[in-house]
Parts: C-alpha cells; structure tokens; sequence
DNA sequence: AATGAATGAGAATTCATTCAT
DNA sequence: TATGAATGAATTCTCATTCAT
C-alpha cells in the first residue's frame, strides 16, 4: 500500500520527467513542430499521461518555458547580488547568463523561436520573466553611468548585444557541428572554447560601455546622431 | 505571337507570388507551422499551383529562405564596395544588414528560428549564405587590425554581437508591440527609433574593437584570458 | 479486473475487422484502386484506427495477403497429410486449392492482380507463400513418378493448369454474372455447378499425368460425377 | 505548308505513340495505378494532348485493351484455317495463344488484371473479344468430338487450363526474374525455355482430351521436344 | 494540333485530444 | 494514477481534367 507522500513523490516525479522531455522536444523542434508522442517516448509515459498532468499542449508549452526562464532569473539575481562594482555586475550578468546557456542547452532553440514568433498566443507569463531580465542590466548600467564609469548607453542595445551574442553562439554549436565551411569561417580554432568566447563577450562589452576611452568622444565615422551623451 | 515570352512570364510572376507569400508565412510561423493553404491563399492560387511550381513544402522553405538570404548577400557586397577605410567597411556592413533586416520583416525570424533548429535537415545552401556574410566581415576586421586601427578580436564574437542585436531588436518589435511592459523595459522612448538604435550599435561595436582606447590595455576586471592581442 | 485480456481481445477484435474489410475491397480494386476511406467504412472503425493498428496502405495490404495465403497452405497441407497414394494425395490439392478459394471469394482476384503486378515490391512474404503451396504439388509429382503412377511432367505445368483454372473460373463468375455472353460462351448450364467443374478439373489434370491409360478410364478417386460422357 | 495527308499521317502517328506508352503503363500498373503523367511522358507527349486525342483515361484503357484483344482474336482465326484436323486446330489454337502472349508482353498482365476486377465498369467490348476466344475453342472440340478424337469435355475447363497456364506462366516471368525461389520451385532449368513450356501444355491437353490413350502415346501431332519421359 | 499552366476533388497520413478501463 | 485504444479535424500531397494560348 502507497503512502499518502510516496504518491504524492511519484506524481511530481512523472511531472518532472514530462517536463524534461518537453524541455528537450520543444528546443528541438519548436512548439509546431513538438510531437506529444515523443515527449511521452522520451518521458517514458503514456500519451495520455500528459494529458492528464498537464492539460493541453500549449499549457505544457508554457510550464515548460517558465521552469527554463524563473530558474535563469534567480541565478541571476543571486551572482549579482554577490558583486559591488558595477563593472563586476556587468561581467557577472553576463557570464551568468552564459553558463545557464549552457548548461540549458535547450535555452537558446528555445528563446531564439520565442523572439522569432513574437511570443505568438502565450500568456504574459514568459514576456514577464524576459522584462525582469533586461530590468537587472538596467539597473546595473544605471548605477555605472551615476558612478561615472560607464557612458550613457541605451540597455536595450546593450542587453540585445549580450544575449544576442550569447545565445547566437550557443544555437550556432549545433549547426557548427553539422556544416564545417561554418566552423571555418567561425575559425573554430579560436572561439570553440566556449568560456574564452564568454570573456571574449565581456571584454567587448566592458570595452563599448567603459567611460574613459578616448574614442567614444571621436564618435562613428559616418553618423552623427548617436544614442550617446 | 509572343506566345513563349508570355507563358514564361506568367510562370515567373505565379513563382514570385507563391515564394512572397510563402516567406510571410514561413516568417510568422516557421516551417512546422506553416501550412501550405494559408500561403495558397495568400498567394492568390491554388493549392495544387505549389505544387506544380515548386514540389514540396521542404523544398519551398529552402527556396524561400535562399532567396531572402541571397539577395542580402549582394547588398553588402555592394555597399562594402563602395567604402574605402575599415570603420567605414564595418559601419556600411552594420548598416547594410540593419536596413535589409528592416526591410525585409521576414528575415528577423526566419534566420532567428534557422539558427533554433540548427539548420535541421535543409540543404547547405543556407548555411552556405551565412558562411558568406560572416567572411565578408571577417575581411573587414582583418583588414583593420593590419592598418592597426582595430584590435585583434574573434570576428565570430563580433558578428553575433552586430546580428544578435539587430535580428533581437527587428524581432523584438513585434513583442514590443504585443507586450507594453516589455516596451517599458527598453525604454521605448529612445530605442523605438530605429535608425536611432542601429546607430547606436555602430557606436558601440565601433568602440568595442577601437585600437586606441586605454581602457583596452586595462582589459576585463575579472578575468585576463581574453581574446585579444 | 480482467483488463489486460479484455484490451488484448479487443485490440485483436479490431485487427480482425480491419483485416476483413481490407481484404473485400483490396479483392474489388486491388491496391492502387481501394481507398482507406472505404475499409475505414467497411470495417466500422475510424480511419485513423487504421493506421493505429497496423502502420500505411502498403503494411496493410501485405498483411492482409499473407494472411489469406497463410491459411491456404495450412490448409492443404493437412489435406494431403490425410491421404496416401498420390492420385488421392492430387485430387486432394486439387480440391482443397478449389474449396479455399471458393470459400474465400476475395482470393481469386487477389493472386491473379499479384501475378499480374510480378509482386511490385512487396515483401518477400508474399511470394514465399506461393513458393510453399507450389513445393507440396511438385512432391506429390515426384512420388507419382516414382512409383509408376505418373508421367514425367513439368510440375510447373500441371501447377499452372490447376491453379490457372481454378482461378479464373471463381474470377468468371463475377464477369459472367455481368455478361450474359460469355456465360453462353461459358455452356453455364454444365459449368456453373462448382463441384462440377472441380472434379472436371481433377479428372483432366489426372488423365494429362496419369501413366496407365487404365486410369484414365476409372476416373478420380473420389467423386464420381465427372464432366466427361 | 503540311499537307493534309501529312497532318493526318502525323495524327495516326501521334495516337499510336499514346496507346503504346499506355499499353505498357497499363500492363504494369493497372487501371487505378497508372498515371497519365506517365503515359504522356513514355509517349513522348504532353499529358493535354492525350486528352485531346484519346478524350478520358477510360476510353484510353478500353482503346487499349481493346486494340491488344481484336489483334489476338484475329492471329487465332488466321491459324486456325490452316490447319485440318481437330488435333492440329487444337495446337494451333494453343500455339498462336501462345505466341500473342509471348509477343505481347501486356497481354498477360492486363487480361490477369481484367479478370481480377470483373471487367469493372468498362464497355462490353473487351467481354465481347473475351467471348470470340472461347468460341473459336469451343468449335474445335465439338468438331473433335463429332469425329470421335476428343472425348466430351466441358470446353470452359480446356480453355481456362490453357488460358491460365500460358498467362500465368508468362506473367511468372516477371516474378521469377524477382524471387529466386519461386525460380526453383519451378524448376527452371526445364521450364524456363517458352517453346518447351508452349509444347509440354499442349501435349499435356491433347492427353486430356484425347479420346485413345493411344494418341496420348503418339504425342502432339506438330512439335516433338515435349515434356514427357 | 499541341502544350504549359492551373485546378477541384480527392487520397494518404498525422496529430492533439478524448475515452474506457 | 495511468494507459491502450480510438478518433475528428486537419494537413500534405496527388491526379485526372480543363483552360488559355
């Protein structure tokens, strides 16, 4: 005879599993092209297993995302908390940020296909957890302009530069794989190792908004009407 | 009788509108989601016409997703061309791509859900259009570090820096759009406008791979294996 | 709880019907003319049951014929077991091939439209049924042979002329139901009897191979009302 | 400037390039599973033409069922007034069966075929050719009986023994090319050879029918390579 | 007389979801 | 709680046939 909390474990062990899988299945192949059937093969449950935990497909789709979203935010959170510096904020995000690509291999399939189909019909929940994210760069770049260490950039560029750099290397690992003209011309040589890629982000970043580089005074050669001073 | 040249011509103009609306829709909904009645519709023909013109639905994305990538390939080409030092090479290369970006409202998530699934199993003319843009920048930057006005980076780094941004902030529009908090987040106010925005990215890309700047002997502040030098 | 039979049967149950009805309407218009739609129908399951149980058309129709032709062999084997000299052991293959396929009305169209289509590329099931039901009638031959009964015949001949006979004349009885020439052209009046025209066929079969013109003149073994005087 | 008999010339031409691809097309694949995409492109034209020409794929199929029937129907009679006595009419008539089928290699498929499906839907002229066969065998037993050399057969059995075993072993070829078994299982050595084959079932039925068993000694009265001893 | 383009009416197959146990 | 069976509603793709030239 089960127990009231050996019941209660195995359901949330099924649920896990069930998550799991999807997580893998929807990186892999986007919500359209997600197969009930072989998240439940890959669960190890039945079909309507999921049905019965979860409810419906895109209810599914949602859990999914928000589990992979709300664990990045609180690491976030977390490693910033730990710095003082803005500087060290700043390199903390964004490395931070890049070891949960990481180590979630399915982040990157999954944000990049959330971007490219405008968060289609999903409630608000997951455009919630990406504000929260760009909030922490904000603020953090906020305080390096106030203490004067970083010039007065827009975060927007800023955040879409980190992330898009980031998760563009990671999605690219697969594809790199496939297609060796791409490695070559990435010179995988250099910038296979991921965490000299991860530094390599930071410099940049630390390079485009520290504030006593002669340069930024000079401005682009061709436009004038900068997002700067 | 110009029986010939018009029967030509009409095949050339039923291919045109089939592959526009099939880029729409393949841009709204990726592959999986896409289905071949809606692009029928949109296209103004019969289903079975898509058939008859292309084949099959794999091999409609591939030439959809070709076309787009193939046309942008040129542009650059022809705007680098037309410049002669290397900020001016990287500035039309940024702008270039941001103005096709913008213009083609397609290309933000096509590519951005190409790089998601990895290029799954889709013949290498795609990649093949990616490994052709990432060469011409790699051009650019080499050329720079020998003139001794641009540092020694992963070009890999810099180009998913220029893209990751642009493709975030065009596919972000339609987010924004959906999502007012979101909008609060990037403060609109500045980064809705666009020329705004992708000069800002010049600027910041430009002072990131600077040679000049003091702060790019400094590095870092925390780690020190960086990629430069 | 009796679940796990109940299911068990009732998956058979199903199997069962499916395999039914696709061997009528496969028997009506062979592979290429019989739709899914109509064994869906015929069988009182959804369409989509079809393809739960048993996979594509192609599947389907191979298990289907293999399990008509199964049976036939089994059949005739048991047939021939019971008797002991080869004329008996003849006229038994002979009118079990006759009864199995009288009985079973869908086989006649069945093994003509696969001779026809030289077993298109179908699994090697199929022909290796043939291969068996052929084997039994050249050993009874050899025996016959050996033993004095028989002439030296080409068991493929003999095979072809019972088989052929057989066959066609189930087939007729569609066509002459249709046509009321060639039932005339047919004498129907004599040949529509089956049981006629089967020991008709045993009689002329054992005159073509029998050794002794004796025999010939003693008949078949078995039934007395033969086609001849 | 065409002449109008060149144009006409041209038309004749043109319809029998049609009904020989469809000839083939049919043989192979039916009625159901031919495809006039294929017809057109073995014929050399483009598919409207053969609606032009032809009107529908019935008329097609029936034309060209047709056209391969009244030719056989022809052969038989022209053969069968040179002979004398019911003996040689009998081994003309198998013979020229024969022959028809060897040269024809469609003949087999498509009568096998036609009689599977009953003669479905199809005008009455294809039964019709199918009635004129049996006449004309028919009319040489009852002449050989009248003369005392055959015994009273039902006509229907010698002519599907004949007619099945010649088309069955014609429309074998295909499958024994296939399946090696089926090869041994017919012993191919002995069978493979057509006019051996062509003479053992002639001889094989004059033994049948014969009214002496000593004309069953003396063998068919034409060729002497038979299958016997 | 002939043909490339186009299409309507299916046909096979898929898939999220429900049902019965 | 869990599952094998079943299904309705698409969805991709096919094919005989027609249209315009």
């Amino acid at each position: 005879m089960m127990t009231y909390e050996s019941i209660t474990r195995k359901r949330i062990e099924t649920n896990r599993r069930i998550l799991d899988a999807a997580k893998d299945v929807f990186a892999e192949s986007g919500f359209a092209g997600a197969r009930i059937d072989e998240i439940a093969l890959r669960a190890g449950v039945n079909k309507a297993t999921i049905y019965y935990h979860i409810g419906n497909k895109k209810t599914l789709y949602t859990e999914t995302i928000h589990g992979v979203l709300e664990k990045t935010v609180e690491k976030i959170a977390l490693a910033i908390g730990k710095s003082s510096t803005p500087e060290e904020k700043l390199c903390c995000y964004i490395r931070t940020i890049a070891r949960t690509i990481d180590d979630n291999p399915q982040m990157a399939p999954i944000i990049l296909r959330e971007m490219a189909s405008g968060t289609h019909h999903i409630p608000d929940i997951i455009p919630m957890d990406m504000v929260q994210i760009i909030g922490m760069l904000s603020e953090i770049l906020e305080e390096g302009v106030q203490k004067g260490v970083f010039v007065n950039t827009m975060p927007a560029i800023v955040h879409l530069m980190i992330i898009g750099s980031l998760l563009f290397y990671k999605a690219g690992e697969n594809i790199r794989r496939q297609h060796r003209e791409l490695s070559l011309a990435f010179n995988e040589s250099d910038s296979e190792n991921p965490s000299k890629f991860i530094s390599g982000v930071e410099k940049l970043i630390i390079r485009a908004v520290a504030g006593h580089s002669e340069f930024s005074r000079r401005g682009s050669p061709s436009e004038q009407n900068g997002a700067e001073e």
